[in-house]
DNA sequence: GTATTTGCCTAATGCCTCTAGGTAATTCCT
DNA sequence: AGGAATTACCTAGAGGCATTAGGCAAATAC
């Protein structure tokens, strides 16, 4: 009969604690229930269902994302801006595999317009103001570095890396001094 | 009464064809099992338990996407190799984008092994070798293509590039682009 | 043409999702 | 403060998926 006060924040928060400990994938109302302590059919009242759930958990964790990297990213430019976005970036992702697993979850048109999505695409934006890129080159450049770092990060995550001897610190190092390199020298159209 | 002839081979094919359909989420033993008009119960004499079908499917699509990137590749070096290797994944996550969600599930090491993933590394090692980067160079510069590949197309799969005007087509051509110039302008450690 | 294998079945258990409807704790109002 | 309204959490139950155990009949082997 004790009530725990559950809100449909503290949920979520408990269901994206429980993604990086055990996995995206492993996030399920009944699991997320048992740790807060209450029954299956309680958190209905709080969230619509998994996908309500799962979905939240991506909300949250892609405004947390674009706090970090937007914190990185305060004051710098050039070279040192991409560094930094990029070095945040992929921290969060290996602090928090699973709320970065939730960002990668496809969200509906209106919920991805009113999540921290856009803040990530005016950031990435933000970098390319340190290189000399005509406007219809930025976006082309904007998809390069997004597909770069979520395509390392998540190769990375998924143990794709684990074979070879060269340390994947060492990599990422050399794809940014090459992301660099082409900002630098944008191929004409 | 009618047995329809039930292997390991016929499920996993079923098991692919229905990920293209509906996701490779939504492959699951029930509903595999309701495809080949059997019993659930039926497809365990074939497959180990979900994860095993599952990894089935991944390897069966990543040998499959060995072949085509192979047969790309074929009589073909320098950018002309790169952009045969990068059009051909990519066509191939078009045509199949349940097959090609299932290449990213994370394999056990001596799965991985076994896999046709090794091909894909010699493959991709081949591009390289058009261009004129050391060995210990090699190492950073498959990584970075294959992120890039993988990024961009994992990305614009689920929708990442849908709000922009900019056609995802130009931006991958682009982007192949600046491979090509960073592959020639490697940046030195 | 019997013996053996094996392909597919039914039955049963357990976990997960989700709905409906109930009870008790909190808050709101005067 | 005390009754009313809200709300947080519960029980009960239906339905789906994963998985095991054990059975029967169809294919195959000799």
């Amino acid at each position: 009969m004790a009530r725990i006060g559950l809100t449909t924040q503290r949920v979520t928060f408990a269901a994206a604690d429980l993604a990086d400990e055990i996995g995206f994938e492993g996030v399920t109302v009944s699991a997320v229930a048992r740790i807060l302590g209450v029954r299956d059919a309680s958190l209905y009242s709080h969230i619509k269902n998994v996908r309500d759930l799962r979905t939240r958990v991506a909300v949250l964790s892609l405004a947390e994302l674009a706090d970090r990297v937007g914190a990185a990213l305060a004051g710098r430019a050039g070279k040192d801006a991409l560094v930094a976005f990029a070095n945040a970036y992929r921290a969060y992702s290996k602090e928090h595999p699973g709320r970065y697993a939730a960002t990668l979850l496809e969200l509906g048109p209106e919920v991805a317009a009113a999540s921290a999505a856009g803040r990530h695409a005016s950031m990435t934006r933000a970098i390319l103001r340190g290189y000399a890129l005509e406007e219809s080159d930025q976006t082309d450049a904007v998809r390069l570095l997004h597909s770069v770092f979520h395509g390392y990060v998540s190769l990375e995550c998924s143990g794709g890396f684990q074979n070879t001897q060269r340390a994947a610190d060492a990599s990422w190092s050399r794809a940014l001094d090459a992301l660099d390199v082409v900002l630098n020298n944008w191929p004409p159209a």
